[in-house]
RNA sequence: CGGGGUCUAGUUCAUCGGUAGAACGCUCGCUUUGGGAGCGAGAAGUACAGGGUUCAAUUCCCUGGACCCCGACCA
C-alpha cells in the first residue's frame, strides 16, 4: 500500500471526546471514525487489524471441529418470544417491521437462531457434538456506550453455539473452548485471565470472561494470592470474618433514635461498631414483589446474588413512597423485625438474610418507625427470614473462599467469553432434539461462545502503546513493514525504495511505503510510530544497498540486507517487538 | 434512568448582542529532507435545529436534538 493513497491520513490533535489511550491513537492514526455515539466506521487500517484477529479466531475454532456459516441479522420476534427473552435481555433490543408489520429484532446474540437452524434437521448422536458459528455485526442498545470501541452498540463478534450428547461430552466441549480462547488471545498478542462469571441474560448456569488486566476496563473481578480462584465480583464469594458470636444474647429492646438515615447517623448514636448494625435494602422485582435484603452493615448487597436466590431477574430500588405507604415502615429505620405484620395485605413481601448475619449477635437498627431503633435483633429469636443466602459483595482484603489468603480486586476489559447453557435454550425450544441411540428424542446440552473484535482490537491498543502511538504485535499488525522513503526526489534513493517496495511484496509480506515526497523525515517517523507497524524500514541517501530497520517498541536501529530482513520478518515467532 | 457539561472551518479552539477569527490540516508556488521545516498565496462557515426577546442574536431566554462525563442501590 503506498501511503500517499492510504485513506485516510494521521492527524495531529487529539479528538476532543476521547478519553482512553486506545480510542485517542486509533482515531489519530486513523483506523475508527465514530459515525453516532457507539457506532464506528472501520477504516482500512483498523479492518486490516480486524481481519488479522478474524483469521486468527477461524483457525483456532476450525481446528478443534468449528464449521462458519451465518444467520439473517434479523431475527424474528416470535423465536425470542418462545425463550422469553424479550423481557429478560440485559441489553435493549432494536427492533424493526417489514412492510407486511412482521417484527424483527435486531440481533445481538442468536441463540434461538441456532437452535431454531438445528431443529429444522433430523439430527441424531452422531452428528454430534456439533459446534457452529459466526462472524457477524450484533446490535445491542447500551444504556451508554463509552470508551471508543470498547463499549459500542454496533460491532462485529464472533459467536459460536456447541450442541452436545450430554453433560459430560459438553464439558469436554467447554474445556477445548476455553483451551481455544487462550490460544486466540495469547496469538493476538493479549494476556487474558479466565474469570468464573454470572450467565445474566443468556442463561444457564455458569461461564467464564476472558479478560484484560486493565485500569479501563468495566470488569471488576477477586483473585486469590496464588490467581487460583478468579471470580466476577457479580459471583465472588468470600469467608465472613466470625465477629462477637460468644456474646449472650440480649433481650430485644426498642429506644428512641433521633438520627439521620445513614448507616453512619446510626454507628454514631450508638456508639456501636457498624459490623453490628443490620443493613436493611428494600427493592421490587419484575413481578411486583418487595425484596427486603438484610446484611451486616459493613457489607454491600449484591444484585446478582440476591437476584439468584429469588429467581427473579430484574431489581430496582423501592421508593420512599412505597415504604412508608405499602410496607408502612420509615426509610431509613427499616427492621425485619415484625414487618411482615405491618404490610399492606396485597403486598408480597421476601426477606432474604445474607449469611454475614451468622457471625453477629445483638444487631442493632431500625424499628420501622421514625427515630425508633431496635437493640439486640438476633436471627431467628426476633426475624426470621424466607431466604438465607451468601447475597454479599466481596472486598478486597476478604478472605477467599478457599481460605487461601485474602483476595485482591482488579479490572479489565472482557474481550470473549464462554457460556454454559445446559438445557435452558433446547427445553425451551419445541423440537431442540437429537435422536439417540434407542430412538427416542433428547433434547441437547448446549454451550456458547463470544468474542468481540473490535473490543479486542482496542485492547491490544490499550496495553501495547507508547506515548509516539501504537505498538502492533506482528500478528494482527496492519502491515508487518512500514518502508519510509527519505530523499525521494534523488532517482537512484526512489528506484531502491521502489524496487524494495516490490520485492517485499513479491515474498508475501505486507508493505505500507510512506511514497510522499514533500514531508520532512521527522513527520514521516512520528506517522510510523503512530501507526505502529512492527518494523519500519528507512531507505534514504545514507541508506545504500543495506536496508536501515527499527522495531516499533525499540529504540535501536540496525543495518540489515533486504534477504535478512525478508527472512527476520518472515520467522519471527513472538508476538511483542 | 438521574445529575453535570458541550455544540462556531475538516480538526482543536477563540469571539460573547453590531453579519466570524487563529492554529493545525487541505490546495497552489518557491524553498527545504534524519524526529512533526520556512515564506507567500488560496479555498474552506445556514455558528446543531426551531421558536422567543431585541432596531440588531453565533452571543441572552425557551423547546427539541446530538455528543461527552459522572452516578447508577445501602434508606
Amino acid at each position: 500500500m503506498l501511503y500517499s493513497k492510504l485513506f485516510p491520513k494521521t492527524i495531529k490533535q487529539t479528538p476532543q471526546d476521547a478519553s482512553l489511550v486506545s480510542h485517542k491513537l486509533l482515531y489519530r492514526a486513523g483506523f475508527i471514525r465514530e459515525s453516532t455515539a457507539g457506532r464506528y466506521y472501520m477504516l482500512p487500517l483498523g479492518m486490516r487489524v480486524q481481519q488479522k484477529i478474524q483469521k486468527i479466531i477461524k483457525e483456532e475454532m476450525d481446528k478443534i471441529g468449528g464449521q462458519e456459516m451465518i444467520t439473517p441479522v434479523l431475527h424474528p420476534k416470535a423465536l425470542w418470544a418462545e425463550t422469553n427473552r424479550t423481557t429478560s435481555v440485559g441489553f435493549e433490543l432494536m427492533s424493526i417491521k417489514d412492510r407486511n408489520e412482521m417484527e424483527f429484532v435486531l440481533g445481538g446474540t442468536a441463540e434461538e437462531m441456532f437452535v431454531d437452524l438445528v431443529r429444522k434437521f433430523q439430527i441424531s448422536y452422531k452428528d454430534l457434538p456439533l459446534n457452529l458459528y459466526q462472524f457477524s455485526t450484533k446490535f445491542r442498545d447500551e444504556l451508554r456506550a463509552r470508551g471508543g470501541l470498547l463499549r459500542v452498540r454496533e460491532f462485529l463478534m464472533k459467536d459460536a453455539y456447541s450442541f452436545d450428547i450430554s453433560e459430560e461430552e459438553f464439558r469436554v466441549t467447554y474445556e477445548l473452548m476455553r483451551q481455544t480462547y487462550s490460544k486466540i488471545f495469547e496469538r493476538a498478542g493479549l494476556k487474558t485471565l479466565v474469570v468464573a462469571s454470572d450467565n445474566g441474560y443468556i442463561g444457564g448456569e455458569y461461564c467464564h470472561e476472558f479478560v484484560v488486566e486493565s485500569e479501563v476496563g468495566e470488569s471488576r473481578f477477586f483473585v486469590n494470592p496464588d490467581n487460583s480462584y478468579c471470580a466476577h465480583e457479580d459471583i465472588a464469594e468470600f469467608i465472613p470474618d466470625k465477629k462477637n458470636l460468644d456474646e449472650q444474647e440480649k433481650s430485644l429492646q426498642e429506644v428512641e433514635a433521633v438520627r439521620g438515615t445513614t448507616m453512619e447517623d446510626g454507628v454514631k448514636l450508638h456508639r456501636l461498631p457498624l459490623w453490628q448494625q443490620i443493613k436493611d435494602v428494600l427493592f421490587v422485582d419484575e413481578k411486583g414483589r418487595f425484596i427486603l435484603a438484610i446484611i451486616r452493615g459493613d457489607f454491600d448487597v449484591n444484585e446478582i446474588k440476591l437476584l439468584h436466590a429469588i429467581k427473579a431477574y430484574q431489581l430496582r430500588p423501592a421508593t420512599e413512597e412505597e415504604i412508608r405507604n405499602k410496607i408502612h415502615s420509615e426509610p431509613g429505620f427499616i427492621s425485619p423485625v415484625g414487618i411482615k405484620e405491618l404490610i399492606e395485605k396485597d403486598v408480597e413481601l421476601v426477606i432474604v438474610a445474607d449469611e454475614s448475619l451468622h457471625t453477629v449477635k445483638n444487631a442493632y437498627g431500625g424499628a420501622n418507625k421514625k427515630h425508633r431503633d431496635l437493640l439486640n435483633m438476633n436471627l431467628g429469636r426476633d426475624y426470621k427470614p424466607d431466604i438465607t443466602s451468601d447475597i454479599a459483595m466481596a472486598k478486597e482484603g476478604f478472605l477467599a473462599p478457599d481460605g487461601s489468603g485474602p483476595l485482591t480486586a482488579k479490572k479489565g476489559i472482557e474481550v470473549g467469553n464462554i457460556f454454559q447453557l445446559g438445557f435452558h435454550y433446547s427445553s425451551k425450544m419445541r423440537g431442540a432434539n437429537f435422536v439417540d441411540k434407542n430412538g427416542k428424542p433428547q433434547p441437547y446440552y448446549m454451550g456458547c461462545y463470544g468474542i468481540g473484535l473490535g473490543r479486542t482490537l482496542a485492547s491490544v491498543a490499550e496495553v501495547s502503546c507508547d506515548d509516539q502511538g501504537i505498538i502492533w504485535p506482528l500478528s494482527v499488525a496492519p502491515f508487518q513493514v512500514h518502508l519510509v522513503g527519505l530523499d525521494l526526489k534523488g532517482e537512484s534513493v526512489k528506484r531502491e525504495a521502489e524496487r524494495v517496495y516490490k520485492l517485499l511484496q513479491v515474498e508475501g509480506i505486507e508493505v505500507l511505503f510512506d511514497d510522499r515526497i514533500d514531508v520532512s523525515p521527522g513527520a514521516k517517523f512520528a506517522d510510523a510510530d503512530l501507526i505502529g507497524v512492527p518494523f519500519r524500514v528507512v531507505i534514504s541517501n545514507k541508506t545504500g544497498k543495506t536496508l536501515e530497520v527499527k522495531k516499533r517498541g525499540s529504540k535501536q536501529t540496525e543495518f540489515l540486507t533486504l534477504s535478512s530482513l525478508i527472512e527476520t520478518v518472515k520467522n519471527r515467532e513472538w508476538l511483542i517487538l
